[in-house]
RNA sequence: UCCCCUGUAGCUCAGCCGGUAGAGCGGGUGGCUGUUAACCACUAGGUCGGCAGUUCGAGUCUGUCCGGGGGAG
């Protein structure tokens, strides 16, 4: 995989780093858009491809049940399937299964859980997921883990720290078998819930396998901010620094520049894609709900400084028209400014740590942004 | 001039045999963080065209006036 760290910042723990996946380099901070079932919801691959996006989650359990495994084997593995060539992490599904299923039942060695969509009976054991993984041609796996909520008690965390663990030493070994086959990598997941004691049991037990990455797992899982930030910051100080750190499911611009500050390299999230759905977009002043009346007759871009297709040619007022007219077209723009936004951002945040001037830029970014 | 229909929230309209009003849209607010989400939740607006009757009680019945729409001449 060849990771390089090319760059780190002096004061925080921010840095910059690359390294090398079956469909190209990847430099880091870097975003990941989410793209469940092989497509960013509302926008064209090539759209992504156009503003640099170069690595897309996708979601193992999602194409498991839909449009299922054979079809993607057929197909020639995802990237054919989707037809993207560029790379793709596909998360392993542990988190669905934790926040969606109607019925799932975890025991020592495999997972059972009914589908969300037509309620039908499934068994997987981690490597299944690994399986799955290895005829989509992920370049990014992710192993099953077990998710638990903040409020979980320690007795529960704790068990499912260990079968998360157990998981991923049988992942690793199975992946081991055959990533040479195509070259994907294989991050591990530290858990161990909101328990400093646990969370370092995991950064280091995780840390001590043969993970070419390791990713940090059950945060932004509805706590607050602080404990959000003193866990990120905990957990993020214990891992292997000579590997890529990416930390699941994040977020908004101040949780990206919080990640970022700890040292983490890669996150995804669905928020800036979902929102924009919704109708809420970024600017460098703050989040904007663009139906609202007031934007009626404002003719001017979401956006002065940005560069993307919306703001380079429609207007606020006009964006604003086709989402109260239900056009398809306002998601769509949306989601590309959205994205635009966010890959803006972390590019200034590289070349903030380039000059070893991370907090500086924090510090004037949030100033303008608000901390809404 | 006569006849019929109609006047309820910003808009379009519901309100059975009378018991002091609702919806959709629009407005406002909040939410969305390893996607079951172009989604969800909450909220503000009405002396029911005016006046006078009947009634214990009228948006609902009666009269009349005013404003719309249609028809006949």
């Amino acid at each position: 995989m060849n990771f390089k760290i090319l760059k780190s910042s002096s004061n925080t723990k921010a840095r910059i780093t690359e390294f090398t996946l079956p469909h190209g380099k990847i430099l880091t901070p870097i975003f990941m858009p989410v793209g469940t079932n092989g497509s960013v919801k509302a926008v064209k691959h090539k759209t992504l491809s156009d503003s640099g996006i170069n690595l897309i989650l996708s979601n193992t359990y999602h194409l498991y049940l839909r449009p299922g495994s054979d079809i993607i084997k057929k197909a020639g593995g995802l990237h054919n399937f989707i037809s993207w060539q560029h790379n793709i992490l596909t998360d392993s599904g542990g988190f669905q299964i934790f926040s969606l299923a109607p019925f799932r039942k975890i025991t020592k060695d495999r997972i059972k859980f009914r589908s969300h969509i037509d309620g039908s009976y499934h068994t997987l054991t981690p490597e299944d997921v690994i399986e799955l993984q290895r005829v989509f041609k992920s370049d990014i796996l992710m192993p099953l883990d077990v998710c638990t909520a903040p409020d979980t008690e320690y007795k529960k965390a704790v068990n499912a720290m260990k079968i998360t663990h157990d998981w991923a030493a049988r992942s690793i070994e199975y992946w081991k078998r055959y990533k040479q086959e195509w070259g994907g990598q294989l991050f591990g997941i530290v858990q161990g819930n909101f328990y400093k004691d646990l969370r370092k049991e995991s950064a280091e037990y995780i840390s001590s396998l043969d993970f070419p990455g390791i990713a940090i797992g059950g945060l932004s899982v509805g706590e607050p901010f602080d404990i959000f930030k003193d866990f990120l910051e905990y957990t993020a100080g214990l891992i292997d620094k000579s590997k890529p750190h990416y930390l699941m499911g994040i977020g908004t611009p101040e949780y990206i520049i919080e990640a970022i500050e700890n040292g983490i390299d890669m996150f995804d999230c669905v928020y800036p894609t979902r929102i924009a759905r919704n109708g809420t977009l970024f600017t460098w002043n703050g989040k904007i709900a663009i139906k609202k009346e007031n934007f009626a007759e404002e003719f001017k871009p979401i956006e002065e400084k940005c560069s993307c297709f919306a703001c380079k040619n429609y207007s606020r007022a006009f964006i604003r028209h086709l989402f109260k007219t239900n056009e398809i077209l306002g998601p769509m723009l949306a989601t590309e400014h959205n994205l635009t936004f966010i890959n803006d951002l972390i590019s200034e945040i590289r070349s903030s740590i380039e000059t070893d001037t991370f907090m500086d830029f924090k510090k004037r970014f949030l100033g303008s942004y608000g901390s809404n």
